[in-house]
DNA sequence: ATGGCTGCAAAGTATTTGCAACACG
DNA sequence: CGTGTTGCAAATACTTTGCAGCCAT
């Protein structure tokens, strides 16, 4: 997806570290970044970019819905590209690193979650977490 | 359960900050508590328990079992009793409400998750968000 | 040209930590 | 009594906000 293009659809200017956090979200295959991260990753582009211009962009992109982000435990937010079936997570206890969940696992717990439900469900994510196959 | 008796089982002193957050938990029912909150009803009990030892007092107690913490996208954390089946909730998106999710729902998801998971899965906490009955 | 964005700096929350005094066992 | 725990205050971490100048349109 274009992001750039969504965003000047939608009347939104096209300013350089726009274009530098968005070609970043868009070439990373759905990884999940800390805003730190992201940042990092950005002033590598173009040096001036303010850690603030990148809370801002991000809580622009998650407005329109190409982002989401959860919260660890202790310490920072997690940003990472929204998609239909990539709300939910799992996290290694020991590497620290977050996988999606498989889309079929997803699909079959959306599916009791909907019916048992008492609720709307608008949104939904979540962290499970344990040991991954690489720590093991 | 008692959970100054399990404090002092394990070697920890029994003060009165921590009896006094440990009645409060005990006597909840399961609720979900910031711990901006807990404080505050703790003062009502002592005017002068700090917040820095609800903190730590909530710490300890997550430490040994007691109790879990979760963070929401924005805001502070969130702390309630722990309990084998009670580590799911969904938040209602209007009245900001916490509630748990039913028992058989868990379980449903928990199941389609440890059999299609490829981690060892050791703790898992997530929040669905919707609108809940009572907002309908 | 004009108002949306930015970088910078400062403020705002949430949480943690250092330390001297205190009090549980 | 000795040390684990506390209240207090300061530090840290994360995020948001105010503002003057810049630049995309």
């Amino acid at each position: 997806m274009d992001f750039v293009r969504e965003l000047k659809k939608r009347g939104y200017r096209i300013t350089n570290p726009r274009e530098v956090i968005c070609s970043i979200l868009e070439n990373s295959g759905h990884e999940h970044f800390t805003v730190e991260k992201l940042h990092q990753l950005s002033t590598k582009k173009d040096k001036n970019i303010d850690l603030a211009t990148v809370y801002r962009t991000l809580e622009l992109l998650e407005s329109i819905d190409i982002v989401e982000h959860l919260h660890q435990a202790h310490g920072s937010g997690i940003y990472y590209l929204k998609s239909e079936n990539d709300n939910n997570h799992i996290i290694c206890d020991l590497c620290k690193s977050i996988f999606d969940l498989a889309k079929e696992t997803k699909e079959k717990i959306n599916k009791v979650l909907v019916k048992d439900s008492n609720f709307n469900v608008i949104n939904h994510h979540f962290i499970y977490s344990g040991v991954c196959k690489n720590c093991k």
